[in-house]
DNA sequence: CTATTAGCCGACTATTTTAGTCAATTATTT
DNA sequence: AAATAATTGACTAAAATAGTCGGCTAATAG
């Protein structure tokens, strides 16, 4: 098992999806900068994220993307598989052949704890998080600073 | 976070310990045979478990290591931390630090994250898997095919 | 006392994964 | 036609994993 930037990157990511759906498709761009991602690597966690069905993009100017579907209807455990991270904690991919063909001492102790990690991920939808106190206030003061950001850059220009 | 073999090793070599405990020190020569795990890895391991505590060791021929206190008072969360392997699943180590010294839009779900699989680990024993009906059957099998390597020893040696 | 056992220690290494970068291409819209 | 933005593929530095290897030290059995 392992949850490293890759997958907290993903949900990051589609969470900025979600907070601003509604005006058209968000551009990678756009979560790159609000988000502190590296574009390029964005691009590479968003063709896994198409593969998997999980957003839909729109070329060309004013393009970006979108969530396939409704935000209630994606759960986080769905996007952190879709990045190659699994959240199985066996060493066997739960298969149980882990010692010699067969299960290991501790085999069913980690098949344990990946149910636990799995219900406990696969109970929350993008549209939780979105309703969450503590997301919405990041949130707000990612908006802030990114307006700050654009109205200085307005100003450097008009010198 | 990440659990890998690492950490999958040193609970297994704990529980091997606990389940052998009572006829004086194991050798880790012995668990490497009846687990399956590189004996100079073992070592490396093992270093960690004494400096955090978990195990005593004891020198020369008939020598090996132990538990350092009851089995119902070691936790696996304890032993996969000693090896390094933190159970956190933040990116910041719980700070909340992550977006330009602020929380990062995803913080607090890694964190409630964090708190369900430290709860899980911290709940669980070296006496209450040495308990465990599947932890006993694979004990036994293992066991099994340990006398019979012996015997085919003895067999091979005497000719 | 000496040979053996088994822990102890540090250095080294191959492989894999992470977290990217870079360049080129394709589709779309203004 | 120009600009925008997704798409693709190849490449890379750094870190972690999962070890190996050799030599050393302590303790004990004979």
């Amino acid at each position: 098992m392992r949850l490293t930037t890759k997958g907290r990157y993903a949900v990051t990511a589609m969470l900025d999806l979600a907070l601003h759906e509604g005006r058209g498709p968000i551009s990678l761009a756009d979560i790159s900068s609000r988000q502190l991602i590296s574009l390029s690597y964005l691009e590479q966690l968003f063709a896994k994220l198409r593969r998997n069905d999980l957003v839909k993009s729109v070329r060309g100017p004013g393009g970006g993307y979108q969530l396939s579907r409704d935000k209630a209807d994606i759960y986080i455990v769905q996007v952190i598989d879709a990045v190659n991270e699994s959240v199985d904690a066996t060493g066997c991919g739960g298969k149980g052949d882990c010692h010699e063909g067969e299960a290991c001492l501790t085999h069913h102790l980690w098949c344990d704890l990946s149910d636990q990690i799995h219900a406990f991920l696969s109970g929350i939808s993008l549209a939780d998080l979105v309703a969450r106190r503590d997301v919405q206030e990041v949130s707000q003061r990612q908006d802030r600073v990114r307006l700050q950001s654009i109205e200085f850059e307005r100003i450097e220009a008009t010198g």
